[in-house]
RNA sequence: ACCCCGGUGGCGGAAUCGGUAGACGCGAAGGACUUAAAAUCCUUUUCCCAGCAAUGGGAGUGCAGGUUCAAUUCCUGUCCGGGGUACCA
């Protein structure tokens, strides 16, 4: 009887389902554990090996928790809406819901064969109207709330009103503080709040919601015909695509993550994610500590009286030489003199032709344009003269800054290129070449600052700006607002109508707005989405509209792990009683390219819940793993040019060859398969080789795994030749889940030969059963109590790599004793249950067991197996390991010295000295100092 | 440029709190079983030197220092690789 793997997984697969064995239930008086994966977005190319790494890791921790008696939530669904879908539709003119639907069959085969523990009665997919619906609504609730920064929370649009009706918005001003009224007024009353007719009120209330619409600069992709957030385009270009992206005004949704910047922030505190993750976030976020200083303005028309800057070194105030304000700034045309009107002019025009892409691309070359119009230094009077230039951002803090060249690197450069006389204020410390940022420095001509080190200086000019009354203390944050509007088609409709072009929120119960049918996914080019080409589903009447933008696929991500918990309630998103029992994620295992946008909208979507009352939890998920990318092993093969003849690696170095890729499933380590090579493309049917020892190699490289290179592994074929348990053993194998490593099939026979091996443990191939019911011996618990403790362990931290090295010392180990009893082989087959599921449950009942081993009980490591009553002791001498000694556990310090004394060994070493001094360091070592 | 993470045999990796570096697996070499092969089992395998051998000695965790009785582990500097951010004042 041998280890069949692919009948014992087919037929427990198929039980399992028939059982209902994944199926979990709500009521449980059972603690709860959720372990989640985060969930895939269903591509055309289906899974390769580096997917299944997550899953089969959360899967085994699951697996695991269920023993230890938990009620485990452990669900998966898709990420359905997106962009790709949505290419292929306009490419091939297949509607993304059948190519969605098409690619969700395969995922699902895919995921089955490996033998996941989900429970499938929960999936959830974001481009279902059952679930969008809910999207939708929450997308509602951020819409009718507004942030009240007095206690820092979400809170209903109501509560606002009611404090309008009362005392204007003296109590809530405008979150943006550089919006202005019609009137210029950044303020009003309760009186002309009451006077306002609906459609300012309601343009005032949108300066307030946490989901507003509002003319920004988005970043448009016109090869993609859609708007992109910030995260989705990476230097300059489009992440999908790589097209080009410019700055474009346009009506879009937002939502106020801004507010939440602080929140966000200290949220990191208390979650526990990777070091790397929290340092993104954070960096993301970008807060930083400074002050908003006021200066005079000195210009000819005299209209602008002061401009404000923001700056994080206030201390180096008296080394401003020059003013910089953004090209966009409103001032610069109030301030600029007559006769720099035409220079300026031709830098705004020139500015304003450049696009993102260029910016960008010549990030060092300076360029900036004076205005003619000067600054007062306010603690000494002196003129600064006020340039624009574009490396100043008009969204980030005031727009504007002062420029201190010796301490700044790009303040520097400027002043350099347009030769503005630098003023050193911090002595030898500047060599006049390169700024110095530094902050440890004495300041020089610096007025009352003089002889103080600089970071110690900072306060004193905040403390002396404040009393002056000529600004204030200021925190920034990089992060903008998240831009929520996309140009597509396969997305979350907005649940809005506009009523002559102001919006309100759809009735909660006409929800789902539901996508109409279509079959043009084109964007119409002026930058509305596709569905402006549905006119019959956009105007509703002659006066009502829908929004023409869907929401991106962020909106579906941001939630889904609450409504795995509660999948199919139709009165909510999820009920309180289900969201109470299962609360936070537990474990959330996935990859880090998720790390900015995925992982911030979740918690903020959480977090504005949790403030209107809906959950009891603010951080969504506990702990986050972030499982390694799996790299292709690529395959080289070299052809001699000019010909179809290819040489074997080790000589081409004899001939001039071109390197082609080749398919790395027709290579077996590095000898090339010839026959299938000739099959493989039609171009390659009469090559030939020249082959060294009878054998072509190939060349390899360690690339990421993609179609292109030929080096995708298909899980499937795997799952094939070895046995899903072997898969999610070698997978585990290969190194730690964080770490990206390569791809290498070579190593699984090894793990292949070790589930063999066990289940020779049980059956042998001529003697049939083995296993038998005889009395443990003291060694052979002892084996098993120590691999128990080890794999608890080791699951219980993730290192999955080193468990499965336990299991195999296990093996080994029983197969020295000829340990073949039930009492020690029924333990280890609960313990690898998690691992390698199918084997375990199969050996397990052959055992005669009742029940299921999925939830057998987890061993329990027993302290009185594992006691040690004497070790080996290495003896080091000065530090290096010399011999080894056996002493009991119990001997004490004056024992060992005159056992030491006595050895051999160590007295070669002494050579008749005697010792400085013996360390003993219990069930350690033993060194000795000559 | 800045920030984060890492660097250990031929390879993937282990060493959990500063205490025998190289667990486990792959690969390689030799052997057993077999007509043969597969499968399986056994032995060796960080490098260098000496020895027929048991063994003995030296070096060794990117590099250079430091702290310590003791450093892959802690500290300083430096090089290399991966990731993140990219004019954020």
């Amino acid at each position: 009887m041998e280890y069949n793997f692919r009948n014992i997984e087919k037929k427990w697969q198929e039980q399992w389902i028939a059982s209902g064995a994944y199926k979990v239930s709500n009521d449980s008086t059972k603690p709860k554990a959720y372990i989640l994966d985060m969930f895939p977005y269903p591509s055309g190319a289906g899974l390769h090996v580096g997917h299944p790494l997550g899953y089969i890791s959360s899967d085994i921790y699951a697996r695991y928790k269920r023993l230890k008696g938990f009620n485990v939530l452990h669900p998966m669904g898709y990420d359905a809406f997106g962009l790709p879908a949505e290419q292929y539709a306009i490419e091939r003119g297949i509607h993304p819901a059948i190519s969605t639907e098409a690619n969700i069959q395969t995922f699902r085969r895919q995921l089955d064969n490996i033998g996941f523990s989900y429970d499938w009665s929960r999936e959830v997919q974001t481009c279902d109207p059952k679930y969008y619906r809910w999207t939708q609504w929450i997308f509602l609730q951020l819409f009718e709330s507004f942030y009240n920064r007095h206690n820092k929370k979400a809170e209903k649009l109501e509560v606002l009103v009611a404090s309008f009706e009362k005392e204007g918005n003296k109590v809530h001003a405008f979150p943006n503080n550089k919006y202005e009224l019609s009137n210029g007024s950044k303020t009003f009353t309760a009186a002309e709040w009451k006077a306002m007719d609906e459609v300012a009120q309601r343009e005032i209330l949108m300066q307030y919601r946490l989901a507003y619409l509002a003319y920004t600069d988005v970043n448009w992709c016109e090869a993609l015909g859609t708007v992109l957030a910030n995260d989705e385009v990476i230097n300059g270009v489009s992440y999908r695509g790589g097209f080009p992206v410019i700055k474009k005004k346009m009506r879009q949704w937002n939502l106020r993550i801004t507010e939440y910047a602080e929140r966000l922030l200290e949220g990191l505190d208390v979650i526990d994610y990777s070091d790397s993750m929290k340092e993104i976030q954070r960096n993301w976020i970008g807060k930083s500590f400074g002050a908003e200083i006021s200066f005079k303005v000195k210009s000819e028309q005299n209209t602008v009286t002061d401009m404000t800057v923001f700056t994080t070194r206030p201390d180096t105030i008296f080394g401003v030489d020059f003013m910089v304000v953004a090209p966009e700034h409103d001032m610069v045309k109030e301030i600029t003199a007559a006769d720099r009107q035409q220079a300026v002019d031709e830098y705004l025009q020139y500015v304003q032709s450049r696009s993102e892409v260029e910016r960008m691309a010549e990030v060092k070359k300076i360029t900036g344009c004076f205005t003619g119009a000067y600054a007062l230094n306010p603690f000494n009077g002196r003129e600064i003269p006020i340039w624009i230039s574009e490396y100043v951002l008009a969204g980030y803090g005031t727009g504007a800054i002062m420029a201190v060249p010796c301490g700044d690197e790009r303040d520097h450069k400027f002043a350099q290129h347009f030769n503005i006389p630098i003023t050193n204020i911090i002595g030898a410390a500047y060599d006049g070449k390169e700024a110095n940022p530094t902050k440890d420095a004495v300041l020089e001509n610096s007025d009352f600052l003089n002889g103080l080190v600089m970071r110690d200086a900072i306060e004193v000019v905040l403390k002396k700006v404040e009393e002056a009354r000529i600004g204030k203390r200021q925190v920034n944050y990089k992060m903008r607002d998240a831009g929520w509007s996309r140009q597509r088609y396969w997305g979350e409709p907005f649940p809005i109508v506009f009523k002559n072009d102001v919006p309100y929120a759809m009735d909660v119960k006409d929800l789902p707005l539901q996508l109409p049918p279509s079959d043009d996914f084109k964007p119409s080019g002026t930058g509305e989405g596709p569905l402006a080409n549905v006119p019959s589903w956009v105007n509703i009447s002659d006066t009502e509209k829908h929004d023409t933008n869907t929401m991106p696929t962020h909106a579906g991500a941001a939630w889904y792990f609450l409504r795995y918990m509660d999948p199919h309630n139709e009165q909510e998103f999820a009920s309180r009683k289900a969201l109470d029992y299962w609360n936070q994620v537990d474990v959330y295992i996935g990859g880090s390219e998720h790390a900015v946008a995925h992982l911030l909208y979740s918690r903020l979507w959480v977090k504005v819940l949790h403030d209107l009352g809906f959950l009891s939890f603010d951080e969504p998920f506990k702990k986050l793993i972030n499982q390694g990318k799996i790299t292709g092993d690529s395959r080289f093969v070299y052809r001699v040019r000019n010909s179809n003849e290819f040489v074997s690696a080790g000589l081409k170095d004899k001939y001039e060859t071109d390197q082609l890729h080749v398919d790395v499933n027709i290579v077996d380590g590095l000898e090339l398969d010839t026959e299938a090579f000739k099959k493989w493309k039609p171009d390659f049917a009469d090559a030939t080789f020249i082959l060294e020892d009878g054998k072509y190699i190939c060349g390899s490289a360690i690339e990421k795994m993609s179609k292109s290179y030929y080096n995708v592994i298909n899980p499937d074929q795997v799952v094939e030749k070895y046995g899903a348990d072997t898969f999610r053993m070698y997978e585990m194998f290969l190194g730690p889940l964080e770490a990206s490593k390569p791809w290498d099939i070579k190593g699984i026979e090894g793990v292949h030969r070790f589930l063999k091996k066990l289940w020779r443990l049980f059956y042998d191939e001529t003697k049939g059963q083995v296993w038998n019911t005889d009395k443990a011996t003291d060694a052979e618990l002892k084996v098993i109590h120590k691999a128990i403790r080890k794999i608890e362990e080791d699951t219980e931290r993730f290192s999955f790599n080193t468990a499965v090295s336990a299991f195999m010392v296990c093996v080994n180990e029983l197969n020295d004793l000829k340990c073949n009893k039930k009492e020690i082989l029924e333990k280890l087959v609960i313990l690898l249950t998690p691992y390698a599921p199918h084997v375990s449950e199969e050996l397990w009942q052959l055992m005669g067991n009742a029940g299921s081993v999925l939830d057998a009980s987890y061993p329990v490591a027993e302290e009185k197996y594992l006691i040690e009553t004497s070790k080996e002791y290495p003896v080091s001498i000065n530090g290096k390991v010399r011999t080894q000694l056996v002493l009991s556990l119990e001997a004490t310090q004056q024992e060992v010295e005159q056992l030491l004394l006595a050895n051999e060994i160590v007295q070669k070493w002494l050579e008749g000295k005697s010792p400085k001094k013996v360390i003993y360091v219990k069930g350690k070592m033993l060194n000795v100092v000559v």
